[in-house]
DNA sequence: TCTCCTGTTGATCACACGATCAACAATGCT
DNA sequence: AGCATTGTTGATCGTGTGATCAACAGGAGA
């Protein structure tokens, strides 16, 4: 009965430990929150004693925080690819809403809201945090921006707008993690405020029939 | 310098002494977060031994989630009090969200969002916060169908829209937690955006000019 | 084959947590 | 005054955390 098998991990190069250990940090935040990233959590989850983990970070805090940046700031990349497929900003910013709130990235939501709290704990965390944010809000003005210039839009500051944008899809979000039974149409209610931000016409924000 | 007196604690009867440590416990959490909700922290408030506490709770996880709901469940009775005062449910609905985002209720927010991840390891908060978030969708759907009564709104689904507009003001709440700095006119924004869900005229919901 | 470099171990430290409980002492009652 | 009730203590246990470091061993180069 070797469950564990417990025998000597092979050696391998710096590069490619330090990887293996980046990533379990990003399977273990996923599924069990940045809470559980522990020096014996990573490590039993590498196959290393955690010795090993302390040796290739300065500290867990650093660990935490940085796993929170590439977890989230992939989902960025992702989304912000999506966006440039659509058309015009209209359909932009629908996609945007539609997709965010899709119930797909619940974890991913769960970790922006436990990033906010441990933020109190962790400055190296908290500059992450207001890193991504910013990323994000930088995404949201770009489409406000640009149904500005087509005159799909009509708003006086991009950036407040995109700003509330965020924080209204990150609101649902997190609520959806608590209520999933929660409400449907919630993409339909959120693009007609949306549409009120923005001074879009109404109904000319509307979400694209997923396939 | 007997900065810690260590004297043995006077004798109190269980409901004084209960009251002292909920008191504390809520001090605590407003400071500190619910994190710091710790059987010494609080002990050492209230100026007694670590087992006293315990001994007038059954566990901590039920002290943190009524704690929780005690901090919470003011601040709802608190803003419903002042809603009651306004004529109107449009200006019903601007008090709300003027009075949900002006920043000097970060502290109870900061408490909510550490809520929504600590309910994924104590079942009772999760509980609680449902519970609580119940009471508050019910305070915004009241104002709903009050505008819906009178005219001055136009939705089909009041229970959905106030879901909605409860999401977005936490989401901006928890936003502002980390920038702090962010945006200006946000109760602007953000009346703009619940005049469109709610399908009022376009600077109907406006709030009063603070005294 | 031998040697050195370095990736790796795991025991260990100090600390904090919740929980428990025998012992203590203040208070009120008889 | 003596006693019984009960509020209170604080040491203790088991667990978990991050961090440290002497000792070990795999592998590449001489």
């Amino acid at each position: 009965m070797s469950s564990t098998p417990q025998k000597r991990a092979v050696r391998k190069s710096p590069a490619e430990r330090a990887a293996e250990i980046t990533e379990a940090a990003r399977e273990i935040a996923l599924e069990a929150g940045l809470t559980a990233l522990t020096l014996r959590n990573v490590a039993a989850r590498v196959g290393v004693a955690s010795g090993l983990v302390a040796h290739y970070q300065p500290n867990m805090d650093a660990l935490v925080s940085s796993t929170f940046a590439t977890i989230v700031a992939a989902e960025t990349q992702e989304v912000a690819g999506l966006l440039s497929l659509q058309p015009g900003p209209s359909e932009r910013l629908a996609l945007l809403v539609d997709t965010l709130l899709n119930n797909s990235r619940l974890d991913v939501t769960a970790i922006w809201v436990e990033a906010w709290t441990l933020g109190r704990r962790n400055e190296t965390l908290a500059a992450s945090v207001r890193e991504q944010m910013d990323a994000w809000q930088k995404v949201f003005q770009g489409v406000v921006e640009d149904g500005n210039a087509t005159g799909a839009f009509n708003v006086s500051d991009a950036a407040a707008v995109a700003w509330q944008i965020l924080g209204m899809v990150d609101g649902l979000n997190a609520q959806a993690l608590v209520r999933w039974d929660g409400v449907n149409d919630r993409g339909t209610h959120l693009a007609r405020a949306v549409e009120g931000m923005v001074g879009a016409a109404p109904g000319s924000v509307v979400a694209k029939p997923r396939l």
